[in-house]
DNA sequence: AGAGATACCTGGGAGC
DNA sequence: TGCTCCCAGGTATCTC
């Protein structure tokens, strides 16, 4: 389940090997996955591989053709970069050739990630698709004063706006969870309940939690892997998330699983009012 | 416009 | 062991 730490993670390493290859084909294996893959061979020929930007768990891919990838992993997508004789797993959706010999692949099971390319009209500017997204976790603007305005005001729970990306992109439930649970705030508080000062400690453990878990290479729960195959280690660190049924880390009480705005929320009931 | 629910998809785990 | 059922998740899209 790659949440933003991942897609770091996939970004850095996709950007090691692919910077300043060309493309030489490109073929797909299926007609869409969230979206469809047509506008994947409309490539340009030979177009360089230019830069790498991540924006919330979006991977934009720049090329020297003025035409970008724009890639979502979804929950269950993987990349890899393979010589390109390698055979083909059941779900790799798209291989894309590149002049060195190798093979840049896409692999969605659940086919809820999507790969498209779309035209960069002048660089930098942010393809359209990206447009209605909120603030980076990591922006220096991103403070507790900046959530408490977006949020103050409002009457759904806390932990269904903290993942909501017009907000601020990349918390997924994962993190969601461990956030909550080290703010001691309960999930089911409604926005219009956080205080500033709680608005400062989450923004602070949001960075926190996300910066530690890219520095882990992200979380292995059943599917996310990098692009070297290699297992994120910040399951290792999760204190709630998955872990019902067993105890509190720091009191000792249950760990309680319960379903909040359709997604698994788990906390402790004594540490987090 | 805000809030909440649901569809999308399939591998894997639980339960029988 | 093999079968069926249900859950996981981010995002888009729907209704109220």
């Amino acid at each position: 389940m790659p949440e933003l730490p991942e897609v770091e993670t996939v970004k850095k390493a996709l950007e090691k090997v692919l910077i300043h290859h060309k493309i030489v084909a490109t073929n797909t294996y299926i007609d869409k996955m969230r979206y469809s893959v047509d506008s994947l061979h409309d490539v340009k020929l030979n177009s360089e591989i230019i830069a790498f930007r991540r924006r919330g768990r979006y991977i934009i891919v720049e090329l020297d053709s003025n035409q970008c990838y724009i890639i979502h992993l979804g929950m269950s997508g993987s990349m890899r970069v393979v010589v390109d004789n390698e055979p083909r797993k059941k779900h790799e959706h798209v291989l894309i050739s590149l002049d060195n010999g190798m093979s840049w692949r896409f692999d969605c099971p659940r086919r809820f990630g999507f790969m498209v390319l779309e035209q960069l009209h002048e660089r930098g500017n942010e393809p359209l698709i990206l447009a209605k997204l909120g603030i980076e976790p990591f922006d220096e603007k991103f403070t507790g004063g900046y959530l408490y305005k977006k949020i103050h005001k409002r009457k759904v729970k806390i932990k269904t706006l903290l993942m909501d990306n017009s907000i601020v992109v990349g918390v997924g439930n994962i993190y969601v969870n461990e956030v909550l649970f080290q703010c001691q705030i309960s999930p089911y508080r409604t926005a219009d309940s956080i205080s500033k000062k709680e608005c400062e400690l989450l923004v602070k453990n949001i960075k926190e939690i996300l910066a530690r878990a890219i520095e882990a290479g992200g979380t292995t729960i059943a599917d996310f892997k990098g692009v070297d195959g290699e297992e994120g280690k910040f399951v290792q660190e999760l204190l709630v998330y998955g872990k019902h049924g067993e105890n509190c880390p720091v009191c000792r009480n249950e760990i309680i699983k319960e379903v909040i705005g359709s997604r698994s929320a788990f906390y402790c009931k004594k540490c987090q009012k």
